[in-house]
DNA sequence: ACTACGCAAAGTGTATACACATCAATTGGG
DNA sequence: CCCAATTGATGTGTATACACTTTGCGTAGT
C-alpha cells in the first residue's frame, strides 16, 4: 500500500499481482546490471529477506521472469540465471533481424495508425537536428539513444500483433543486448543508421513491404556485423565491457 | 510421489515443480483442446477444487502458461484464456516462416550434428515410401502428420539455440495451429512440401545458408497460403472446424 | 424511474507453516 | 585408506489462513 509502483503494462507477457511486481522488476533490473551472475543460484528465502516480502511473491516474480527467458527453472532445485555464452547474444541480433523484418513488413502492409506515424516522425526529426551539426558531442549519445528506441517501439507497436511484439521485446531484453544502447560510437555510423531509418520509413510509407522487410533486415544485421568486429577487436569477454555501450539503433 | 509424470523436459521455457507441472499440463491441454473458451476467466479455486490441489500449483501453473503465451493476465483480476482472433492465427505463420528460416539458415552454417542428421534421414526416407504408392489412404496423413513433426523438430534442435527453438515452439502452439497438423488433404500438396523438405536437407548439407532460409520461408508460406485459401472457401469461423485439420508440413 | 452510494460476496494477493527432495558431510564398514 | 550409507542441514513444493481488491446487487435519495 505504501509502495508505488509503475504498473503501466496491464496484461502483455507474463506479469503478476500487485507485489511481485515490483520484486519482478528488481530482480530483473539486478539481472540485466550485472548484479548477480549468469549461472547463479537465486535462493527465494534469501530475496523475501532482502525485498521484505514473503516468499511467495518472490516465487511469483521468479516464474514470470523465467517465461521472459532470463531464468532457468529445474524442478526442486529452484531458479538460476540462464546463461547467454557470446554466441547466444551474436544469434539474438539475427532473431532479432529477422522479427523486426516481420513487423515492418506488416507495418508496410497495414499502414501505419497516425499516432505511431506521428511518433516516428518526430524522433527523425530529432535524429535529424542532432545529427545536422556534423559531429557529436558529450551527452548526443544518450539522447539518441532514446530515439533510436522510440523509432523502434513506435514500429512495433504498429504491427498490431502481440506474440510478435512480445518475442521482439524478449529479444531486445538479452542481457547486454538492450536496442536502446549502440554499439558503434562512430557518428558516420550513426547518420549511417538514421539514413537506414529514413528508408525504412519511406518504404512503409509508401506501402512497399518486403522492400522495408528488407531494409531493417540488413539494418539489424549491420548492428550485429558492428558488434562482432567490436568483440573481435578488444578480446575481452563483454559481460561487463558491454554494459554502457550495448547494442544499435 | 504417487503421481507418475513425465518430467522430460527439464529447464526449458518457464516450467514448474512436481504438483504444478501436471496441473500445467492439463490445462494446456484443455485450453489447446477448447474445453475453455478464448477470452474466459480461470477461477483459481475452482480449478483447484476440480484438480483436487491447492490454489499454490494451480497459480503456478497458471503463470507458466501466461509465460507460454497461452493466458492473459491482469493484477487483482487473474487470467484469462488469450484471444487468438484468426489475423493473429495467420500472421503466426509469417513469424514461423520467419523464425524457422533463421534456424535452417544456422544448421546450414554450423552443420548437422550426426544425430539430426539420421532423424532427418529416417523421417525423409519414410515419407518417400509413404508417398511412392501415388495416393493416400486412410491412416496416411496421420502418419504423415508425425513424420513431418520429426523433420521440423530435428531440424530445430540442430540450430543449437534456446530462444530460437522456445519462440518457434510457441508458434506452433499457437491454438488451431500445430505443426503436427496439416491443412491440404490433397496426395500432390503433400507431394510438394515433402519435396520441400527433400531441397530444404540438401542446402542444409551442402552448407548453402541463405538457400536454405530462403526455401524454408517459401515453405512455410505456402502453408499459410493454404490456410488462407481453405478459410476463405468455406466462411465458417475455425474454432472447432480446424480442430482435426490445422495447419502443415 | 434513475442515479449514486454502500455493503456484501466472490476472488485474488500475501504470509506462514509444514512436507518433501536434494546435497554434503560425517561416520561406519570393508 | 577408501568407498558407501545415513543423517543432518539447506531449500524447494504445497497447503492453508487471512488481507485486500474488485464487482455486483440492493437500497436510499433525488
Amino acid at each position: 500500500m505504501t509502495e508505488l509502483i509503475d504498473q503501466t503494462e496491464s496484461s502483455a507477457g507474463a506479469r503478476v499481482g500487485n507485489r511481485a511486481l515490483s520484486v519482478m522488476d528488481r530482480l530483473r533490473e539486478a539481472i540485466l546490471g550485472g548484479a548477480v551472475a549468469a549461472g547463479e543460484r537465486l535462493n527465494e528465502v534469501q530475496l523475501s529477506k532482502t525485498l521484505s516480502v514473503s516468499r511467495t511473491p518472490v516465487r511469483a516474480a521468479l516464474q514470470a521472469l523465467a517465461g521472459e527467458g532470463l531464468l532457468d527453472y529445474a524442478p526442486n532445485r529452484g531458479f538460476t540465471v540462464r546463461e547467454f555464452p557470446l554466441p547466444a547474444i551474436v544469434d539474438a541480433y539475427d532473431i532479432r533481424a529477422a522479427l523486426e523484418g516481420v513487423a515492418v513488413r506488416f507495418a508496410a502492409e497495414r499502414g501505419l495508425p497516425a499516432k505511431e506515424r506521428e511518433i516516428i516522425e518526430r524522433a527523425l526529426a530529432a535524429g535529424d537536428k542532432l545529427l545536422e551539426r556534423g559531429s557529436f558531442e558529450a551527452g548526443d549519445l544518450t539522447i539518441y539513444r532514446d530515439i533510436n528506441g522510440d523509432f523502434h517501439d513506435a514500429l512495433l507497436a504498429a504491427t498490431g500483433n502481440r506474440m510478435l511484439s512480445e518475442m521482439i521485446r524478449i529479444c531486445h531484453h538479452v542481457p547486454v543486448s538492450s536496442t536502446r544502447n549502440i554499439v558503434v560510437f562512430e557518428y558516420h555510423d550513426v547518420r549511417r543508421r538514421h539514413d537506414d531509418h529514413h528508408r525504412i520509413f519511406q518504404a512503409v510509407l509508401a506501402r512497399e513491404p518486403w522492400r522495408a522487410e528488407m531494409l531493417m533486415r540488413e539494418h539489424v544485421a549491420s548492428i550485429k556485423t558492428s558488434l562482432v568486429g567490436y568483440l573481435s577487436e578488444r578480446k575481452t569477454y563483454p559481460s561487463a565491457a558491454l554494459q554502457p555501450a550495448g547494442d544499435g539503433p
